[in-house]
RNA sequence: GGCCCGGUGGUCAAGCGGUUAAGACACCGCCCUUUCACGGCGGUAUCACGAGUUCAAUUCUCGUCCGGGUCACCA
């Protein structure tokens, strides 16, 4: 027996299975040529970040546009940021946004695959075997260092003005012998495990990142630690030993990564694994005074993947908008797809950007409207719903006790070849059609600059002579282009234009007049169809207080 | 500070030695119009800076500046 077998004994005599024992269980995945096998494996920290939903998006279009396989890994090898219920708050949010992998976690204690257990905590034997592996090849040692002794070290690099951190001379413990090692086990002392780098740092360390291209780095010449205190790697050794055993092939994850890239290789080196392929995307960013930074959970509401349900964005709207960032290629193919899936887009991952975008909340409103738009009446009012019934519920009584006329209401300038596109989210709903409930209708009857309070009067008083509640369309638009001509303005708008001095104004104008008495808006859908659904008295009253708030103000 | 990665209109971005430097969002204007919209057309506005290399540089090289990341028993 060497002595670092020895030690491996001494360090970790309850693991009796070998690397191969595993290598056996977790085989070569039997996938066609060019399949990629990605992985969304995030922390259970309680909620879902914007860039994790970005990183799954890519993870999953990766995997299926190759005919690979997409795993959802949780890594909560650190205690202290777990939090209760972290899983799920994971796998609802992916579920909501309709990218949930196919393979690994699928809920708190529920899995799907040969390649697990899929949570890291519930993987400690594995890592001690591989670790163990490192140690009987001299490639791991055990560190008795404390806390305090590492902060001298840290000291006294900073002193000298030398790179700090656990590395050659600076390494007690890297050369202790069996016997040290034993007296230092007898005596109860607790110890990590760290990685004997055998880098060098005056040599280059390359790697081919998918998005970025060629990247050099000095080689990695710390020791690493590969098991802390509780026996549970840190994210270096778990991703190490996880992405080989799970047979994957490309590792998606944020740039934050990029500058650790070179200690991972060298564990895969360390370990005999093949590496994967590494992608690193940009973070999403927001904007602050002028600057960019990352969306952070506590200053972005935006962050957490939950806002985009509570306000009410279709989720396949939030998709489609990261889809724009992740290939800008998308919003090309989406003109000529207009009704594919984007699951169906062929996504590349050589075409992300390198550099962080800001998340621009007035685009994800345009995509929101585009998409919106085009749904039935029929859709807009489940969806509306099914909104309302989680986040208003008073709201969500009053469409189910007048769906009738809700969908009318929905269905006012849609279904049509040129829909309205007015409405983003669901939360705008109910806003958008206030005038029709008289219990969140909030009058005003400011009118435009252009046209004074008399005419508004007169105009009223005279539509009111003419008006019924059963005109059709065309009939309804007539009596208002007749109304024109008595009172000044002109029926024809090109007329108008040609000669503005010679009237008051245009039928434009005599509409917006009857459209604000009606709603108190100056923009509405087709103003016909909504006096239709208001009913003829509820119409001929909102005139008359109109006409007398008028007088009054008079 | 060391080491990395970036920098094309307000935003997202194509282009990667010779282009009138695409397109989308936003903004502005016009047209269409049976109101409001939808739509159509057009416009403002960009290659961070300075040196090279080259007949030619947004594209290549170097430097400067600016931004971001990372240097944990966190991921």
């Amino acid at each position: 027996m060497t002595d670092n077998e020895k030690i491996a004994e001494l360090l970790f005599s309850d693991i009796n299975k070998t690397p191969n024992d595993y290598e056996k269980m977790y085989p070569e995945r039997n996938l066609k040529e060019g399949a990629r096998v990605t992985r969304f494996a995030p922390s259970p920290t309680g909620f879902l970040h914007l860039g994790g939903l970005f990183g799954a998006t890519v993870d999953k279009l990766t995997a299926k546009s190759t005919g690979g396989i997409f795993i959802l890994r949780i890594e909560d090898t650190d205690k202290k940021r777990e939090i209760d219920g972290g899983i799920n708050a994971i796998i609802e949010g992916l579920k909501a946004f309709d990218t949930m992998p196919t393979e690994g976690v699928m809920g708190e204690n529920e899995e799907i695959g040969d390649y697990g257990p899929y949570v890291q905590s519930k993987r400690k034997d594995i890592y001690r075997c591989y670790a163990k592996d490192l140690v009987i090849k001299g490639l791991a040692y055990p560190c008795f260092c404390t806390p305090q002794e590492l902060d001298e070290i840290r000291e006294k690099q900073e002193a000298e003005g030398v790179n700090k951190g656990y590395y050659q001379k600076w390494a007690k413990c890297r050369d202790l012998t069996y016997a040290e090692i034993k007296a230092n086990i007898d005596l109860g002392k607790s110890y990590v495990l760290r990685l004997k780098s055998f880098g060098d740092e005056t040599k280059k360390c390359f790697f081919d990142d998918i998005i970025r291209g060629k990247i050099e780095m000095p080689e990695n010449v710390q020791d690493v630690v590969i098991l802390k205190t509780d026996g549970i790697p840190p994210y270096a050794f778990a991703h190490c030993v996880d992405d080989h055993l799970m047979r994957t092939t490309h590792i998606i994850r944020g740039d934050e990564w990029i500058a650790s890239t070179p200690v991972h290789l060298q564990l895969f080196k360390a370990c005999g694994f093949k590496a994967p392929k590494y992608a690193h995307t940009a973070a999403v960013m927001k904007e602050e005074n002028g600057g960019k930074r990352k969306l952070s959970k506590r200053k972005d509401p935006e962050a957490a993947v939950t806002y985009f349900s509570e306000v009410g964005y279709p989720s396949e709207c939030v998709i489609e908008y990261l889809m724009t960032l992740a290939n800008s290629n998308f919003e090309d193919w989406r003109k000529t797809n207009k009704t594919a899936s984007s699951e169906d887009f062929q996504f590349n991952l050589k075409k992300m950007s390198v550099s962080g975008a800001l998340f621009d909340l007035v685009k994800l409103n345009d995509i929101s409207k585009n998409m919106i738009s085009v749904m039935t009446a029929d859709e807009v009012y489940e969806r509306t719903l099914n909104w309302a019934n989680e986040y208003d519920k008073s709201y969500a009584k009053i469409l189910i006790s007048d769906e009738a006329n809700a969908k009318r209401m929905m269905n006012l300038d849609r279904e049509t070849k040129n829909p309205r596109k007015d409405i983003a989210k669901w939360s705008e709903v109910l806003d958008y059609f206030s005038y029709f409930y008289n219990d969140y209708y909030k009058r005003d009857y400011t009118l435009p600059e252009n046209i004074k309070k008399e005419d508004a009067i007169a105009i009223l008083k005279e539509y009111l002579k003419v008006y019924s509640e059963n005109d059709e369309k065309d009939i309804w638009f007539n009596k208002i282009k007749d109304l024109c001509e008595g009172l000044g303005f002109t029926p024809n708008v090109k007329e108008y234009k040609q000669n503005p001095e010679a009237f008051k104004g245009h039928v434009g104008d005599v509409s917006t007049v009857i459209r604000i008495a009606v709603t108190s808006r100056t923009n509405t859908p087709d103003l016909c169809t909504i006096m239709k659904i208001l009913g003829g008295q509820e119409v001929i009253n909102r005139i008359n207080d109109a006409i007398k708030n008028y007088k009054e103000e008079n």
